[in-house]
DNA sequence: CATGAATGAGAGTTCATTCAT
DNA sequence: GATGAATGAACTCTCATTCAT
């Protein structure tokens, strides 16, 4: 996977500037996890074992770690959606669902508390180009998915469906992980998520509007 | 609604004191939409009209205010919960839902930045007995809901469903107000995640597990 | 004993006052030997089941707290100095003597924190009248043992030496049972505490002053 | 005197870090001296020179500047001792004792109310090593010395009879200096407590316990 | 390029004291 | 007189960031 790190002072170019990165990085991905946004810079540079200087020969200020984390874990749920909703031929769309969904939780398995710091801070983050690329790319695996299946499931908007679906993975998937129920937790989340968008996208689009809301 | 400030270092007993309170966690709503988690005790102090001291006498340090503003959020979408459940007669079940959403909507459009901000610190915040009995109740309420809508749903799992649906709307709406995506944001999330729980609710709930996952 | 807190703002002259006064200065000496300096106003009037305020009618800072505790300690060891050396007449002067130190160490034995706090605290209260005339008293009644016992004692400057007797008393009670050692402790600083005095009182006074310090 | 920092928080390796430990030091010791336990540690910063953030890099709070003062204190002290106490051959033990109460005597004429500060938290503060070290080395230099007058003195329990000493030659000096008395104070109690201990170290040993105390 | 000592604005929090009730 | 809520100056300590070495 090629990785920029956001706004870098000094691109790395050399094959030791690149194993630093990813050295505090990795760092990085540890203390956030273990403490959240108290995570200091310097605790990250000691555990990366490199100096706090050259931590910031390489990300400007804090955020951009945040942000170069973020950017990975976006590249990284991408990469896992595009692969699990490429067209198989052996298998069912909810099969394939299933498959997507799977993916998407034992990514977000690893680093729950890191996840969510990255997914409530990000508005405040700078974002970088390739975030939206690969939002975009999810977008448009998820529609091209939707239009294969459009044979079974009959949906008129694919691109509001699609970001729904996205959504409700993502969402449910946060929450089981970070904030479980006695009845919606790790071992389950899968299934329910599965369920939910099956449900969604299976159930009859034409409806009266209601009433008096 | 009755409410008690989390882990008190003084209960406020005279009037003039309840008012202080009130003050403190209006100026608290406010800084915290505002600055997010960079939000001063000071400031918020400020805000409110009150001394510092007096903010510390009621609360014995900052994340108290946190856990006292949460539990207000708790009990403000229970209250709404149900009173968007209680059995109408006069609408159809999904209308009952919408209405229910649209209640939940409503209530984080008002503070969205101090929604996120709560959420992402709720893990590691004093959980008051408030809050969990707010959640229980909740449930309750929606599992009576389905109850009562038992013969158009025909759920299995009271709990685990009542507990999924709870969190699809919650995720959702979180979800589209704090991070809208072009075409998931505040004006259609109500009815996405309305969509979203009767598709849910009415899939074929009886399939076959998947096979090679 | 007679009792006038140091610079009162207003002379507890009703039977409820001095209670109120004598109850503070209880709190007092319990929260100060527990917490030394650190003590607050406030977890003294709690202790003393006494308002904030009502401490601040009696005393009109915190430091008028100390110096009345310590007026009240100089007291109590001048009257137990007093009564030690009263003439007996059945008794040695060791005796006597002994029975002065034992007095002294016995009293500095309950509060050892309070006690240091007091005495290392001194020069920076204001020292009310009371204090110097107890002290003037010590001076005077040691002075009177001494003469007492000229017969065995042969000293010549009276005043000095009562002086240094008192402060070595003191000095070696208040070290040894604030900061003891393993030889000298508790348990034996009133005997070493005697003999000290018993040495120094029955040195040869006739020397040659050193040559070359 | 090779000199370590109580507890630093980062260990000063290169020269510039030690000169920072130094002038801090120094700076405490005069605010300390100046305005007793209330000094600030931004005042002492000021003083050093060195921005606050530099003060805590070495000092990992307010505490452990007062800790690595006793330190230092203590171990001026010792060397003091030790070094008066050395066989000389020329001098009297009384004259050697005179010596070494003199050096003990211009140490505390220093910085009496740092002296008295650091006597008063002595026993809240982290003990490093090095304080019972010197303490160690200052029993055994006394007891030296006893041993090498034995001769003239005829002491029997030399560790306890060191105790004692270094006790009254201490107590006397900082009550002297710290809270003089008309007839004891910084002129004279040199004299005083060379005399009391002399008296203590020639009196005769054996005596029949006291009666009825 | 790497290092890590130095920086200092500013954070959270305390507590002696006042004064309206 | 008694109360205790309110005050706010002042404190200790942190940590993102810089820059001389």
């Amino acid at each position: 996977m090629s990785f920029q790190p956001a706004l870098p002072r000094k691109s790395p170019r050399q094959k030791r500037s690149l194993e630093t990165v990813d050295v505090i990085l990795e760092g990085a991905t540890r203390i956030f996890e273990a403490h959240g946004h108290e995570a200091t810079t310097n605790q990250i540079a000691d555990l990366a074992g490199v100096s706090i200087g050259s931590l910031y020969q390489y990300f400007p200020h804090k955020d951009a770690l945040l942000t170069a984390l973020h950017e990975r874990h976006v590249e990284e749920v991408a990469a896992a959606v595009s692969r699990a909703l490429e067209p198989t031929g052996r298998l069912s769309w909810q099969d394939e669902l299933r498959r997507a969904v799977k993916e998407v939780v034992d990514i977000h398995g690893h680093q729950p508390r890191l996840q969510r710091l990255l997914h409530l801070e990000k508005p405040w983050l700078e974002r970088p180009a390739v975030e939206s690329q690969a939002t975009q790319r999810m977008l448009a695996d998820t529609r091209r998915w939707l239009q294969r299946h459009r044979g079974c499931l009959a949906v008129s908007d694919d691109a509001c469906v699609a970001a729904t679906v996205l959504r409700m993975v993502e969402s449910l998937v946060h929450a089981a992980l970070l904030d479980p129920l006695p009845t919606l937790n790790q071992n389950n989340v899968a299934l329910a998520a599965s369920e939910s968008v099956e449900g969604y996208l299976t159930m009859p689009r034409c409806r009266a509007q209601p009433a008096d809301l």
